[in-house]
RNA sequence: GGCGGCAUAGCCAAGUGGUAAGGCAACGGUUUGCAAAACCGUCAUCCCCAGUUCGAGUCUGGGUGCCGCCUCCA
């Protein structure tokens, strides 16, 4: 299995730290808003490495944090009347919403920030010991980033050169500009907790920290996130981090590209964010992943509605292939003996491209790769279905279902089996359809066409066949 | 200015030095009372220049054009 690595810029073999578990970090939200599109890919992408491992028979210590104090959470309390732990609580739920509706497997755990403050707190002890970090007169504690020799090593920067951005916000008490809060000392009506250098709330970066390592380990096997968090975020992670225990934090360092809308970056500064709970109103979360999938996660996507109308339409296509050999399937019978030479070539050609399709995700989870194979099979499986409708290779069949599910669920599409061929029709609707077939016998055309349209009403289509209708949802 | 990424058909997109996956659209066909849907088929030599190699979309150097990070961001 080649996994890609940030840090070290290059792919190789994965194999984990411990021979019983992949411990897996991912950056979660900062909770001062509901979740959007964007936020998923690196959930979702999580979602894939973590179903792949377990796949491969890895048991997958998977841990999101909630980022539920900082700034932006206080202001939108303070604007609201309300307190941050209710702003947090909010948007917490929101997540699980979306990520239930997504199918994503729930993490292991979900550390929150409020909730780790004595593990933050020994941390940065632990660094003002060892001299990497030093409590300023106000009470604010900063790292001291000129100890860490290793500064810049993720995202490709030297200290002098960042020397030029850096600045001392008003009120900071900085040795050096390029330092960073790993405490923040409390200020009249915000959230604290007491510390050993006055009371305060945790800077942004060392939580991430703590409560990997808690989790974790000192050293663990992934870290993920979107690439916009490599610099400060992760950098300043990791140099914490690997200050505090002398050893390598992370092994793999695993960033998605940022999604992007209108040409411009999705985030939340620029408003141009769009909600998962809309986005559910009007596309199926099966719609939504395949979209996402669509584009290898460290490649930037643009998301638009025509981009989703085309999701829609592929995904579509999958399952009509599906629903074809279900129906296939039942007019085979029992027949499962009888394996005509067409049957034993769509076998072969299955096995071969779920192969393949294996063989996609082995190479830095390629989804992209593999949805191309899933199509194949569609290709060759729907060129079965019209070369033999007949009644014939039921074992055939079978196998190119199952293959369908195994590849599918892998990507976590259908987490219930694949959805049966048919809906249930509602009585009316099929009587309705049945008064049409009568017309359409009589050669009624306009009372069969009038017919058709109170079943569009309805929600529903009829598609004609050589061998009489089919009712579906529209 | 510093660091990094990307450039593949009308659009999206995969590509692990060995002769360009897949999807959408379009077009042709099958099917149909008409239609829709569906299915099948057709559809590229990879931004430019030079180099390495038996062989380059893939590697190297140089251009050009987009984009990101350097401030909160998934």
């Amino acid at each position: 299995m080649r996994v890609y690595d940030s840090l070290t810029r290059a792919e190789r073999e994965f194999e984990p730290l411990h021979a019983d578990h992949v411990g897996m970090y991912v950056c979660g939200m900062t909770v001062q808003d509901k979740p959007h599109i964007g936020h998923f890919v690196p959930f979702l992408t999580a979602d894939i490495v973590r179903r792949y491992l377990e796949h491969k028979g890895y048991r997958v210590v998977h841990v999101q944090n909630f980022t539920d104090v900082d700034d932006k959470i206080i202001e939108r309390a303070r604007q609201e009347g309300t307190t941050p732990e209710a702003v947090a609580e909010r948007n917490i739920q929101k997540y699980f919403e979306a990520a239930r509706a997504m199918n994503l497997l729930p993490a292991t755990h979900y550390p929150k920030a409020t909730e780790h403050i004595p593990e933050i707190v020994a941390l940065i002890d632990r660094l003002v010991e060892r001299g990497h970090a030093y409590a300023a007169p106000n009470g604010d504690v900063y790292f001291r980033v000129r100890t860490f020799s290793a500064y810049g090593k993720l995202s490709g920067r030297n200290v002098d050169d960042l020397m030029s951005g850096a600045r001392i916000e008003v009120g900071e008490e900085k040795e050096d500009p390029l330092d960073f809060a790993l405490w923040k000392a409390a200020k009249p009506g915000e959230p604290q907790w007491p510390s050993p250098w006055g009371p305060g709330r945790p800077g942004w970066h060392i939580e991430c920290s703590a409560m990997s390592m808690k989790y974790l380990g000192e050293t663990f096997d992934m870290h993920g996130g979107g690439r916009d968090l490599i610099f400060p975020h992760h950098e300043n992670e990791l140099a914490q981090s690997e200050a505090a225990t002398a050893k390598p934090f992370v092994r793999f360092w695993i960033h998605n590209g940022l999604l992007y809308t209108g040409g411009e970056k999705m985030s939340k500064s620029l408003g141009n964010f769009f909600l998962m709970e809309d986005l559910l109103q009007h596309y199926s979360a099966e719609e939504l992943r395949f979209f996402l999938l669509s584009t290898h996660f460290r490649s930037q996507a643009e998301y638009s509605d025509a981009r989703l109308e085309e999701a829609r339409a592929a995904f579509q296509r999958i399952r009509e292939a599906i629903a074809r050999l279900q129906e296939a399937r039942r007019s085979a019978g029992e027949n499962t003996a009888l394996v005509s030479e067409a049957g034993s070539d769509l076998r072969d050609t299955a096995t071969q491209l779920q192969q393949e399709f294996f063989d996609a995700l082995e190479h830095d989870f390629n989804t992209a790769a593999a949805l191309g194979k899933v199509f194949e099979v569609v290709r060759h499986a729907n060129r079965f279905v019209d070369a033999a409708p007949s009644g014939r290779d039921a074992a055939v069949v079978d196998a190119v279902l199952e293959s369908f599910t195994e590849m599918l669920q892998l990507l976590g599409f259908f987490p219930d089996g694949l959805p049966a061929g048919a809906d249930e029709v509602p009585a009316e609707v099929d009587a309705l359809a049945r008064k049409r077939q009568e017309a359409r016998a009589a050669r009624d055309w306009e009372a069969a066409d009038s017919l058709r349209q109170e079943i569009l009403a309805r929600g529903w289509v009829v598609d004609d066949r050589p061998d009489g209708y089919r009712v579906k949802r529209k």
